[in-house]
DNA sequence: CTTCAAGTTGAAGTGAACTTGAGTTCAAGG
DNA sequence: CCTTGAACTCAAGTTCACTTCAACTTGAAG
């Protein structure tokens, strides 16, 4: 805790890659903490720096803040997660990424019985409505779920 | 042409399964048109229902609404897509879906290869760190297109 | 002491794709 | 004619993950 470990601003932006407004964002959102110099700035541990990029992983799998701030509670206060507690997040990751991929893949194979058809029939093409809007709500398995349904572009620095 | 033919707001709703703001607004987006009754209320042609299942499929696929503009412009008039429309569109998404496909696999790869061994490191990780934030930005494939970065919640009625 | 890059705050803005609300009018049945 | 439900318009709100702005203050170097 010598305080020539305790990193600015700038330089946490830097190596993290992330905007000083998004870490700022990140302090108040609660995923990561702050010391205070003097003068009321910001002073980080190194160990954000792994937090950062513990949220740079989590954010490209998928995960929205809040389901980041849920893994990152369960991790007890800043310590470095250990081999068990990364096995149980990559497992949970691994497997959301594997429905990602089965509904991506159970709406392409629908295009490709499609291919040619040509019906895109409100009634029974099963690739314009994946939901089964119309009948009996009988509801297979929907082709997207709702994590895949739209992506938002998020400009990065 | 006959007036029989031209359905209501709600029936069109009904049978598409989009809300009527919805539909509202893909008419202001001139990805639909409707015709007037006396009284200035919408009145479709029935074949804006397919054109709506091609909206559907197509925001399933993840275009936007303006990539989704663009494709129905290239179908002249309110034609029904010909056969080689859609083999066309549907190669278009296809590969568009392959990508996206691709690179969750190659996320999903970088997962396995990080199971257990805890590094997240900032320097080396290319789970945590795909966009290769860091050096040379020698930059191979990124693992995520921009088009999978986030998905939005967008509630369907 | 001066200078100025780097840091601070709180509020407001962004973009996509809609939804909601308020207030009004239409159309069909009885 | 009256009622009722469906539809209308226009503006504003929603969500998420940030960014931008305006208006200061800090802190390290010279």
């Amino acid at each position: 805790m010598d305080a020539r470990d305790l990193l600015p601003m700038g330089e946490i932006s830097r190596r993290s890659g992330f905007a000083a407004s998004a870490i700022r964002y990140y302090e108040a959102e609660g995923l990561i903490e702050a010391h205070r110099s003097g003068g009321g700035q910001r002073r980080f541990e190194r160990s954000v720096l792994r937090r950062l990029a513990f949220i740079r992983a989590a954010s490209n799998v998928g995960l929205t803040i809040e389901e980041i701030r849920e893994e990152l509670e369960r991790l007890p206060g800043n310590r470095t997660p250990t081999k068990a507690d990364w096995q149980r997040i990559s497992r949970h990751w691994g497997r959301r990424l594997d429905e990602q991929i089965a509904a991506l893949q159970r709406l392409r194979n629908g295009l490709d019985g499609c291919i040619g058809c040509g019906c895109l029939s409100l009634r029974s093409c099963a690739f314009s409505n994946p939901d089964d809007v119309h009948g009996e709500r009988g509801s297979g398995a929907r082709l997207l779920p709702d994590s895949l349904r739209r992506p938002h572009p998020t400009r990065r620095p």
